[in-house]
DNA sequence: TTCGCTGCAAACGGTTTGCACCGCG
DNA sequence: CGCGGTGCAAACCGTTTGCAGCGAA
């Protein structure tokens, strides 16, 4: 299933009486054409030549947040940073390094398997869930391999 | 198994070569008293009356971080709250109901071994993982299908 | 025409930093 | 003893707020 884009969106903000403006425009299709969670500096400075006020920002990402189209995450351990939530995204959890401070998405539908055969034995009714897994990706192992055999 | 006590702290800050002060343990034993993530100021004012300054306690979570002692936590969409690893906790996960907003902590390795088995896929090397998932408790199922039937 | 949204700039307060003193190892 | 850790207070800067003008519905 697609991702539903910005004709929804649009749609979804009048349907929660939100009103369609051009900043809200310009942050979705940011949010959208990133593939990592962006925080506050990382928007605004792709905003950047479109006159968008920075306490507008945080205005808008506070609307979007209650409205559940975002969701904030925490990044390289003190930052918070949005992403974009289902139907407007497709769900994933989140690899972080803890050397390289990078981020991997995970697409893969055993983690949800798990969780729902654990939820089935417990009672539990699931909506949604996230997750993150810290650890060292790859890349950083090779390079502490090679540094210190 | 149990967790690792202050003793273990102690021992554990000696081989990271850190030095043992009354400040560290003081953190260390308010943390392992609560059952639930603290805020900075939540500390704060755990720790008033032992002379603990809030820069030295920022300093103190700091390290206590980058030891992997704690681990920073996002709280009500916005504050950050600082929880304790393995081996000073038990690992577990959470359920947070819509319904009636309580949280219940869920210890399953059925979690674990999965996400092991996707970890070992992509050659992540995991740490630890923090997951939460939102959902309907059993006991608000049954509230919902006695009241509405 | 209305009232939600925005830009601007000042205010705010959580967090960081510099420095001298303290005390663990 | 040496140097990491701490208290104190000022500085910093990300975030919030008040208000007047704008524009989506």
């Amino acid at each position: 299933m697609p991702t539903a884009g910005e004709k929804e969106f649009v749609q979804f903000l009048r349907d929660h009486g939100v009103r369609v403006t051009p900043n809200r425009l310009t942050v979705f299709r940011v949010m959208q054409s990133s593939n990592e969670p962006l925080t506050i500096p990382d928007l605004a400075s792709r905003v950047e030549g479109s006159g968008l006020n920075t306490a507008t920002l945080y205005r808008i990402m506070e609307t979007l947040t209650e409205l559940q189209v975002v969701h904030p995450v925490l990044q390289d351990h003190q930052n918070v940073a949005y992403e974009l939530l289902e139907p407007f995204a497709r769900h994933h959890d989140h690899l972080v390094c803890r050397q390289c401070g990078r981020t991997v998405n995970i697409y893969d539908c055993r983690l949800e398997e798990a969780l729902k055969t654990i939820s089935d034995d417990k009672g539990f009714h699931i909506d949604f869930h996230q997750m993150e897994v810290h650890g060292l990706c790859p890349d950083c192992q090779k390079a502490n391999a090679t540094q210190s055999p």
